[in-house]
DNA sequence: TCATTTGTTCACAAATTTATGAACAAATGG
DNA sequence: CCATTTGTTCATAAATTTGTGAACAAATGA
């Protein structure tokens, strides 16, 4: 079955935002473009982690890297990821206040 | 900084949404509400496996359950949940897309 | 009440993902 | 050239996820 195939690599793709550096990353170059030292610069945290990181998103087409001179520029590969965390984001939060409500009747 | 605490969350629920039979579940259950065993008809496979992968999904609010005698339904919590996955679709087939062209090319 | 159906829970081995630091490569500046 | 900056790659240990089958629980029907 083909079909199995295709839901393996949408899975692999959902994959590549499914960590939350990665999350941060996408929440960071929804502003645009921006190179390597700077998401590092906001992110924190080991560089050859987030390096890693970021080349798993290039590798699934979530983000798109460009090299200029030394530096490495990382870019959203569509807005359509950006719209697909935002709405995951919404499903977040209204399970939060789903359950802040349960909490309170309690 | 209670910002990582959100992208931990939310990379959370996107992981819900990072596996093979979790997106086949999703794309069953787009048309509507179904019991576990009819859930289990289409996707085969093993009733424990399933059953811990929708538990997952429940718990991260990506599916609500609903018992009705012996039975078990589940559905999308939100079609939102139907849309951030499209949209995920739509990154993947671009990408199946230009990989294409860039094979043809060679 | 007893067997059956429907599904969940549990324990565990195998596979995968993750973070870390060291080594490496490529461009730039002095 | 040589040192520095910018970032990637690699090896590895730790943590997490996954699939499997057995055990379990709850509702139904005979």
């Amino acid at each position: 079955m083909v079909q199995k195939e295709i839901f393996r690599l949408h899975a692999e793709v959902c994959k590549a935002l499914s960590h939350p550096l990665r999350i941060e990353v996408i929440d960071i170059l929804q502003e645009g473009e921006l190179c390597f030292s700077d998401i590092l610069g906001v992110t924190g945290g080991l560089k050859s982690n987030l390096s890693q990181h970021l080349s798993v998103m290039v590798k699934q087409g979530i983000l798109r890297m460009r090299k200029e001179g030394t530096c490495n520029y990382y870019r959203l590969s569509s807005v359509k990821v950006a719209k697909a965390c935002d709405l995951m984001r919404e499903v977040l939060t209204e399970n939060l206040k789903k359950h802040r409500m349960i909490l309170e009747k309690m």
